[in-house]
DNA sequence: CTAGTTTCTGGCCATGCGGCCAGAAAACAA
DNA sequence: TTGTTTTCTGGCCGCATGGCCAGAAACTAG
């Protein structure tokens, strides 16, 4: 019999159990970010880990929900490690250069998670073909930015302008310096993280201020 | 007997197999718009044109070349659609402002295309597991924008700061505006538009320039 | 050791895929 | 009209996929 898979919020099942989910996971997450997600199958997911495909039925409810695990996963990992360096930042100039640094150094130090997460949030579907994830899903990602940019605003640090097409872009400016990196490894990421919060300090900043 | 499909520059062939072909990229682009690359397989494609999926083959090479024609014919059209725009424009500013605000009007008019465009683009891959174009075959996008920022920079209109950087980020913001725009069919495209180049306006400007 | 449970293996299944082809149909040429 | 070429249909092929299962193996409890 499987083991009923119930999303319980903390760890759950034997010890052979959490290891073998988090084996598969992390198999996962190196299959899909060097051969994509469309060429990951279960099969190769198997393999890569040195085991039986049918142990990923075993202990996954299907490939869904190990894709979605991994998303999870990755997703809390950066979550975390981004908003611990933002921590004791006051001003709303700081907060943006963090935010964008700490982005940039936990994608250089978490290459195959970022870009594993990234495949899985652009190409799982629901059934009924519609994106699993997709923009919709950085609702969250938005609305915690657009707190860094009222904060500006009402402090008088930022200019008036609209909070959620600011942070669309900045979320976009963000995966797209992955994405570059990728591309380009030899592509220096700090500097272009730096540069890119420079030009988001210069977007946002209140017309009187000194440069 | 296939017709050789030479890539030749003019349009060749007999009037029905050109308006096969258009027709076949047509159906190509309102599949993959709405059910996603993934799921747009030679038997939809030829299903939602009402025909049989062997004249797919018949007038192309494989599934790849179709997939080609598609990106081609796309590409060129928002080319040409925003250069057109851009013409007589002198300042780096206003060459900026409107490539950001033309490609926008583009995108509301060509909704599925643009959308197909991004599909294939994304996912999209070479026998070997990598991808067709991704971040490296916007190399031509981002050496045209540079062209616009330096421009700025040589004329004093803008501040020095790194072009490539701004130019990635400046790609990826109009492409997430559009993403953004599909998710969102009720948000105002041109708006987020002209909000997105004062953005860029603001972060390229030069220190000492007024508001 | 034995009985029961958890975990794993290897293979089978139905499905959908892209490519291909034999021959029908349509368009064209004489 | 007749013969030839172009175009199209419908179906078949081999392949890869995700899911599934029967039984083997490993582990645990008494």
């Amino acid at each position: 019999m499987r083991p009923e898979n119930k999303p319980t919020g903390q760890e759950s099942g034997s010890f052979i159990e959490r290891a073998r989910r988090a084996q598969i996971i992390a198999s996962a997450i190196e299959v899909i970010a060097d051969q994509g997600f469309a060429n990951a199958s279960l099969a190769r997911i198997a393999k890569h880990a040195g085991i039986s495909k049918g142990v990923i039925s075993y202990h996954f409810a299907g490939k869904d929900e190990l894709m979605e695990q991994v998303v999870d996963q990755v997703y809390a990992d950066i979550a975390r490690y981004v908003l611990e360096r933002m921590e004791g930042h006051k001003s709303a100039t700081a907060l943006l250069r963090t935010q964008i640094t700490a982005v940039a150094q936990h994608m250089r130090e978490h290459r195959s998670q970022v870009k594993a997460l990234g495949e899985i949030f652009y190409n799982l579907r629901l059934p009924d073909g519609t994106p699993r994830y997709g923009v919709a899903a950085s609702e969250e990602l938005f609305q915690s930015l657009e707190l860094i940019y009222r904060h500006g605003q009402e402090s008088g640090e930022f200019r008036l302008f609209d909070v959620r097409v600011m942070a669309v872009s900045h979320t976009a400016a963000v995966d797209n310096m992955f994405a570059y990196w990728v591309t380009h490894p030899g592509h220096d990421l700090d500097a272009h993280a730096r540069e890119l919060a420079d030009i988001f300090v210069h977007a946002t900043r209140a017309e009187g201020a000194l440069p």
